[in-house]
This record gives structure tokens, C-alpha cells and sequence, in this order.
DNA sequence: TAGCATATGCTAGTTTTCTAGCACTAAGAG
DNA sequence: CTCTTAGTGCTAGAAAACTAGCATATGCTA
């Protein structure tokens, strides 16, 4: 049972994301775009905790810190995404992609389908 | 700023997973597939305080509960993937799913390649 | 210079989450 | 019938998460 859990509490999960979101964030950035964000001190403490842990890291800028994530960015999506897969779409590419096309289809232009469209054919074309 | 947040704690998010993935457990299976499983006395507290904050309700089988999400699961879905569309894909299906594809494209057969070319290319039909 | 705004460091406290354990019940095996 | 094996309900306590607030420093503005 390898499974990471991430172990991540409520509050650092919904930091974490906006961090890989954001890219790196200032203390109050994350404050002011988290929902029913908790006080000054409450993020700074959870940021420490991360910092903590090991999922981010912080520099100076100007006399504030700046957080970013520790792990790359790829690197999150693909663990979230191999998740994701396995709880929702039964482990199944194809699942996922109809609900993604399900989901944004009306957001969607030809351009950016037809795009997709290549994307699937490449991957046919090395899968060989 | 609407934003769900789940509300979720760490074990409950991890127990609230399962069951999307198994469709409807006991406290049993739970314990069983969850990583580093609590005793079974917690996991039960879990799914207790899991229904009466309305995320899971029971059914009786044999003498066991047997718990189930309340929420479809393809509501969840769609929830789960939007969110994880904007943490870590800047909200562009297109990067998603080449993240998909590359994610999986080695186990991925040309039949179900096949598939997934044709559902873009319904998606394109149906756009305009 | 004084006052304000915005940072951080630290600490103490509350609340929620997580856990174990006891009492009890029903079913099956011997 | 008695013992063992799952189950449940409930409760109390430990651990972790979450929060507020004070002390302090720095830059800006009047």
C-alpha cells in the first residue's frame, strides 16, 4: 500500500492549491484568494507548518516572504491526476477524457479541438 | 468567491475517496483499502460524523452498515475535475489531457486511442 | 520626528479531528 | 447452551489543526 495521502490537513490542502495555482504567493495573496480565509496569523501558521514539512519554501521579496511549492508543478499534477483517475473514472483515460470534454465542450473552439484531435493521434502514432 | 473547500478533514477526504472509487462500503472495506487505516472504532466515528454532515448515508445489509456517497458520482466528478482543472492546468482542458495522455499513453492500446479520437472529434461535430 | 501600515517571531488557547475502549446485541459453531 | 466472532452505540481523552494577539522591526508619509 504505497498511496501518499499527502497528508495534508483541510486548510494546507486549500493553500497548497492555490500555491500551485498562483505559482508562489505572498502571505496575504493566499488570504486574499482563499475562500473563508482565516486571520493574518492563522495562514502565516499553517505556511510555517508547511514550510515545516517540506512543502514549500519561501524567499524574501522586498520585506515580505514569498511561498512557492517544493514539488514541481508537473510533478503534483501527475500524482493528482493518477488520483483523480483512480477514484472517479474507474483508472480509465478514456472515462476522464469524455468527462473532460463534457465539462468544457461549450468553452471549447475548433482551434483548440482540433488541437486535441492532434494530440490523440500523436500518441497513437509513438504508442506503436 | 463561492469555492466549495469540501470541508473535509485529511481521514475523511481519504474515506469520502474510497467510496467514490468502490461505489458503497462497509466499515470493513474501508479499514481494509484506506492507507495506514485507523482502528476500526474510528473509522466508524468517521463515517457516523460523514452522515450527519450529510456526505454519506447507510443502509443496513446482513447486520453491517454498508455506507454510500450521497452525492452522484458523477456530480463529484465534475466538481473534482473543474477544481483540478484550475489548480494545475490554468483551466485549459487541452494541457489536461495531454497530461492524461502522457500520463497513461503506454498502457494505452490503439483501440482505446481509436475511441478517445473519436470523442474528440464528436465534440468538434457537436461545438458547432 | 511621530504615526501609521505592514511585515515577522513567538506563544498560548480553542476547536476539531482522530483514537481507543467499554457495554451490548445477534449469529454461528461446538 | 456457551463461546467466539462480528457487528453497533456511546463516551472520554489525546493529538493535530486552527486561531488570535502581543512584541518587534521597517518603511513611508505628513
Amino acid at each position: 500500500m504505497p498511496e501518499n495521502t499527502n497528508g495534508l490537513s483541510r486548510r494546507e490542502r486549500q493553500i497548497m492549491d492555490f500555491l500551485f495555482q498562483a505559482g508562489s504567493a505572498s502571505v496575504s495573496d493566499v488570504r486574499t484568494h482563499i475562500a473563508s480565509p482565516p486571520s493574518y496569523s492563522a495562514v502565516r501558521a499553517m505556511l510555517r507548518t508547511l514550510e515545516e514539512k517540506g512543502h514549500v519554501s519561501h524567499r524574501e521579496e522586498g520585506r515580505a516572504y514569498v511561498y512557492a511549492p517544493t514539488v514541481r508543478r508537473d510533478a503534483a499534477r501527475k500524482s493528482a491526476l493518477s488520483h483523480m483517475l483512480k477514484t472517479f473514472f474507474d483508472d480509465s483515460t478514456e472515462n476522464a477524457v469524455a468527462a473532460l470534454l463534457d465539462l468544457k465542450s461549450a468553452k471549447m473552439d475548433a482551434a483548440e479541438l482540433g488541437r486535441l484531435e492532434q494530440l490523440v493521434k500523436r500518441a497513437k502514432r509513438e504508442g506503436r
